[in-house]
DNA sequence: ATCCCGAGGG
DNA sequence: CCCTCTGGAT
């Protein structure tokens, strides 16, 4: 299947500052709508940003603000975003989420992360998208790729997520923390998967211990 | 069959 | 540490 392409980006290093530039990104969202992010984030553990973005312009339709829904029937939520899998987690999640927004927060998104993984659905993962993407803080969401992290890092036992995020986090611009999260979470996805590195596709070639090419 | 854009719970 | 929850992709 070898398939000659054309890397679709490039990336670029200057002391230690690390600049991934993919073509772009998927997220249909308006990532100036913190509430919303949240809650795609939230629908997206486990399932593919494509089918995301298929239910999110329902759910926000049906559930504009914190406000509406806090107030969701749970069999009607489940309905709306059954496609993303783990529905009954996610609804109980994205209800709880809402319901502390509203009561603890004063219906916004809190920008701290002791503040964030308090909200019922959100972890520290959950809790970084939503700080870069839609707050512009640091934050780097470092999920279950952080093993290929690592690897590109030059890591060999070092898995801890935390110990990630402090190494990537200084060589982010602080411009763009919102669109490096994007890229890094789509490199994982789409390039730099488990079982078969598409390293062909990938903009870290020059400087990854593990590259293919 | 196996892995995932996780988080909560035992 | 382990397990559960879901659907989809490979």
């Amino acid at each position: 299947m070898g398939r000659p392409r054309t890397p679709s980006g490039r990336a670029r290093e200057t002391n230690r500052r690390l600049t991934l530039e993919y073509p772009d990104a998927v997220c249909e969202l308006d990532h100036g709508n913190p509430f919303e992010l949240l809650a795609a984030t939230i629908l997206s553990a486990q399932c593919t940003d494509v089918r995301v973005n298929m239910v999110t312009p329902t759910l926000f339709a049906r559930y504009p603000l914190p406000e509406d829904l806090a107030q969701a029937a749970p069999a009607e939520l489940q309905e709306i975003i059954r496609s993303t899998g783990f529905y009954q987690n996610k609804a109980r999640s994205l209800i709880g989420m809402a319901n502390a927004l509203v009561d603890r927060f004063g219906g916004e998104v809190p920008g701290a992360m002791e503040d964030l993984v308090t909200v019922p659905g959100v972890g520290r993962k959950t809790a970084n998208v939503v700080r870069s993407v839609a707050l512009g803080l640091p934050g780097l969401p470092v999920d279950t790729h952080v093993g290929r992290l690592s690897r590109l890092l030059g890591l060999t036992t070092e898995m801890d997520p935390v110990k990630v995020e402090m190494e990537l986090n200084p060589m982010v611009p602080a411009h763009e923390r919102g669109l490096f999260s994007l890229r890094l979470i789509l490199h994982g996805r789409r390039v730099c998967v488990a079982r078969r590195p598409r390293c062909e596709d990938c903009v870290l070639n020059d400087f990854c211990p593990s590259s293919e090419i």
